[in-house]
Parts: C-alpha cells; sequence; structure tokens
DNA sequence: ACTTTCCAATTGTCAGACATTTACTTGCCC
DNA sequence: GGGCAAGTAAATGTCTGACAATTGGAAAGT
C-alpha cells in the first residue's frame, strides 16, 4: 500500500485512494481487518481524525465496516448485491434527477435494457416469479389505486420479470433501470384508460414469459416502451399548452 | 431535514443519512450551499469531527463537493455522468471479483446487455465511433500484443459499440458491464488462433454496424457471447486438469 | 469447570487549537 | 475615482488530547 502523500489533494481523500486501490487490487482480501486507526495514523504520518475521515469515506462506499471493542477495528467488506443494489438506485435516480434528461432517452435505455432480459425470463422463470407478476397486474387493475402505489406495483413487475432471467449480475444491471425510473414515471398521470392498456400489456407480457415465447415477450416489451414514451409526449405538449 | 438522532447508530451514520435523504428528496438542490460545519455542529448538537465525518461519507458518494475559505463549504453536487460512470465500474468490479459469480454468469449479463445496445448503435453510430472499432481490430490484430493490451482494446471496442447508440444512461448503465469484465477476461490467455476468431467476429460486427444491419450485429454479438463463453470453458477445464 | 470481575484494545465523540485558503473590505496612493 | 496592497473574517483542513462506550479475553475466585 503506498504511504507516501505529496499532492495537494486533501489528506483523507489520499489516503482512502491508497485503501480502496489496495483493496481493488487484491492486497487486501474480503474480512482482513485493517490496522487500527492508531497504527494507521503511524503508517501516513497523520493524525487521528485524517484517518477517520479516510475511514468513513470508505465506509460510505461499502468497502470496509468496522466493529467497535478488543477485537474490533476495520474489515474489508464483501460487497453484496444488495448493497450494490443500492448504490445503483441512488446513483442513477440522482443522474436522472440532476441532469435534464429528458424523458424519451431514459425510457429508451430503460426498455432496451429490459427486453435483454425477456427472452432469458421466458425460460427461466420460477412459478413464484410468474405469481408475482400475476399479483402486480390484478392489483394494478383495481380502481382507486393512487399514482404512487400504481407506479410502485408497476415496478414490482418489472422487477419480477427481470429477476426471472435468475442472473443475480443482470438483476443488479437492471434495478438502476428500473428503480430509478419510478419518480420520472409519477410525473406522467395515467388515466383510467392509459392504466387499462398497460395492464393489457402487461398481461400479454406474463402470457408470452409463461408460455416461454421469449419473441412474444420482448415484442410486448417494445410496444409498452413505445406507447410509454407517447404517453411522456402528451403529458409534456400538455404542460407546454397549459403554462404558455 | 430531520434533525433528531435517536437510535444507536453511529451519529455520523445517522447525519448523512439525513442530508442525503433531504438531497434525494429535493430539499436541497444542486449547487446549494450546506449550512457550515459549525451551523450543523449546533443543528444536530454533536462535535465538530462528526460532522465532518458526516460530511466525508457523503463526498465519497459524490452527493456533495467542498471549498475551503471564505465563501467556501460543502455544495450539493451535481451527479456528472463521468462520476456515475467510475463508480458503477468500482462496484461491478468489487462485486464480481469478491462473489465468485462464475465466468457464465457474467458473461451471460454482459452481452445480454450489449445486444440491447447493438439495434441502436447501428442506427446511430457516428462516424467517429465507427472509426474507433476499426482501429481497435487493427490494433487487436498485430501480433505480440499482450493479454492486458489486447483486453483494454476489446474493451474499447466494445465501448465504442455502446456509445455508438447514442443514449447517455446507457452508456452509464453497460459501463460496469464492460469494463468489469476485463478482469476476468484477463484470466482466458487467448491463443493466437482465438484471437484471429475474435477479430472475426470483430469484423463482421463493425461491418453489421456500418451496413446498419442491427440484426446482423445483434447475432454477432451471441456469437461472441457463446464462444468467449466456451472459451472459458476450456480455460476452466484446463485449470483443473492440472491442479487434480 | 463455571462464573464473575477486571483489564486492555479499539472505535466513537468532544473540545480546543492552529494552519490554510479565499473572498471581501479597507485604506493608501496616484 | 480607480487601482493596488494589506488586512480581516469566514470557512475548511489538520493535529492533539481527553473521555466515553463497547467488547473480547484474561484473571480471579468459588
Amino acid at each position: 500500500m503506498k504511504t507516501d502523500l505529496n499532492e495537494n489533494e486533501d489528506l483523507s481523500t489520499q489516503i482512502a485512494e491508497a485503501i480502496r486501490d489496495a483493496i481493488i487490487e487484491g492486497s487486501l482480501i474480503v474480512d482482513q481487518r485493517l490496522p487500527s486507526e492508531a497504527e494507521l495514523c503511524e503508517k501516513f504520518d497523520v493524525g487521528r481524525s485524517t484517518v477517520r475521515e479516510a475511514l468513513k469515506r470508505l465506509a460510505a462506499q461499502n468497502l470496509i465496516r468496522t466493529q467497535r471493542g478488543a477485537a474490533g477495528g476495520a474489515f474489508v467488506n464483501r460487497m453484496s448485491f444488495e448493497e450494490a443494489y443500492d448504490q445503483q438506485i441512488t446513483t442513477s435516480t440522482l443522474l436522472l434527477s440532476m441532469n435534464r434528461v429528458d424523458f424519451e432517452t431514459a425510457c429508451e435505455a430503460r426498455y432496451a435494457l429490459e427486453r435483454s432480459c425477456a427472452p432469458l425470463s421466458a425460460q427461466r422463470r420460477t412459478a413464484d416469479q410468474l405469481a408475482t407478476m400475476r399479483a402486480e397486474i390484478h392489483r394494478q387493475s383495481q380502481p382507486g389505486l393512487t399514482d404512487e402505489a400504481f407506479c410502485a406495483s408497476d415496478v414490482a413487475f418489472h422487477r419480477a420479470l427481470v429477476d426471472g432471467a435468475g442472473n443475480p449480475v443482470l438483476s443488479y444491471q437492471l434495478a438502476g433501470a428500473v428503480e430509478a425510473m419510478q419518480p420520472l414515471m409519477n410525473m406522467i398521470t395515467y388515466t383510467q384508460r392509459d392504466r387499462e392498456r398497460i395492464v393489457g400489456l402487461h398481461t400479454r407480457l406474463a402470457d408470452a414469459i409463461e408460455g416461454q415465447d421469449g419473441d412474444g415477450a420482448d415484442n410486448t416489451l417494445s410496444e409498452l416502451a413505445e406507447y410509454t414514451i407517447e404517453l411522456g409526449r402528451r403529458r409534456l405538449a400538455v404542460k407546454q399548452s397549459s403554462s404558455v
């Protein structure tokens, strides 16, 4: 691990980078204990607060975990799929909300990615995942559902579809695409008629997945993508005309 | 922003979460200045080091940036695509290296995602992106290239293909898939004959992209995926037989 | 052998001090 | 009035020392 700190960057940043590189490079392995704060102070020749700030940076990235007490210390953390999911979703959400990504671009990306799961999901989905999809469709078809609840159900439906591919790496990658779209979808207030159309497409999707019809699922997803984009366009038009 | 700290979690963790939630929820907007450290001390009724550790956590997630000096302080950071890329790559790399994800699962995910870009890339790629692909193919066909250099070129090639879709959200999502695979691909030592096969497939891919043949690109990517998985299997078999 | 007590190591938190950076103000000179 | 220089204040960055809280293990006693 590099211990020389030259540049004009913050000391805590440099120390965090040095340790992070050691973890990525493999010289610090999972569950291995890092030197104690006092030892790191000596090694890098800095004060304890500086070391602590560096460790907090690493903890924020789920790279280490800390434990108090006699046999405590900082340990290299095994990056779990769940932690990675959450990071993905947070990052994607902020990226979309802070960069004026237009609805169509986000939509295109989302459905393009989801379509890559459809054939796999048609082959491998479990009965449980299929049941989840059906249950969410049923919920979506109930009248009086709030927009938020409809969107949440929509996310759950698509998540089940994605998980149906049985590939955790794929599920992780898709987490951002599916979940981060939720706030954007909330901007589109579905009318009852819009909902019916979407429920219809969802039903066709579930049918295709049930019948192991990968191409059918793919085509239905295309239609769904187009329809969602069209809804977005309509919504945008309404907004603009009302603001002028 | 919540300012009550009850639970038995670390104070700095709770403070970081409170501020993070405020950013996500939108009550702190991009480029807005956070209260100074001293003010945050009062607001949360904690010491300065605790506040600083919380801020470092947020800085590590690219949620804020800090500036020294009179008009300095902590500001809500606009999450840039580049920052999001880097996070994606780091997280994906660690996720794959720490969880014994088998080569086939990772490969399947990678190529499934990449195939979702192929039709778009065939439609929209710029001349520049196509030129990059051709240049990388040329580099890959040169003898005497190290494995590392070949893999790096491979990544550059696929990255150009992905960027060709002209969708920054898609490029961001694919960053992890394409780049994080590099260390895994390094495990497969290509023979000269393997390289020739891959260069051939790359050439067919570039041809399809050039001819706006989305289906052709898609099919070639499928072949490439199969071939890569087969290579991985062969490599695994060699390893096992030599270790037994 | 079991339980209790104590101890030592380690992280979590606080307070105070000084260093460093930076924008702004003040005052001087022309 | 304008421009330059010095000074000043505000803010983050760093160091030191202290104490609190937690926890595993050792020591002691039964």
